[in-house]
DNA sequence: GACCTGACTCAAC
DNA sequence: AGTTGAGCCAGGT
């Protein structure tokens, strides 16, 4: 039985670039609709973040893409390593974003 | 097992 | 539009 957020990366992992999810989404993909809570906790706990090959310059993740996940209401949310790289990572890939907020 | 934390969400103000 | 309090949950202490 894989734990709670090893589900969480792997729903995370198979978001297509470009696109962005919910937290809530990703709980309810995971199986625990009312888990978003726990789904952010996952994601700060990242073993991504924790390899220090990704930290500051390199953005790209090439393991869990946790940029693509953001708030519900289409604010970018929190991130390891400030907001704005968050933000600037998810336009590369073709979001768009105005003031401070994705638009589909 | 109880208590605290947090990259959340919702409703109300 | 920004803040606040309550509700939510897995994981760590």
């Amino acid at each position: 039985m894989k734990s709670f957020q090893e589900k969480v990366f792997l729903v995370v992992k198979r978001i297509p670039r470009g696109k962005t999810l919910s937290y809530r989404e990703v709980a309810e993909s995971t199986g625990y609709p009312k888990a978003w809570r726990a789904v952010g906790n996952a994601l700060n706990k990242n073993p991504n973040l924790h390899s220090p090959k990704f930290s500051k310059k390199t953005l790209a993740s090439k393991q869990i893409p946790c940029h693509r996940v953001i708030r519900l209401n289409g604010r970018i949310g929190g991130y390891r390593y400030g907001a704005k790289r968050k933000a600037s990572l998810l336009k590369k890939e073709g979001v768009i974003i105005k003031k401070r907020r994705v638009v589909h």
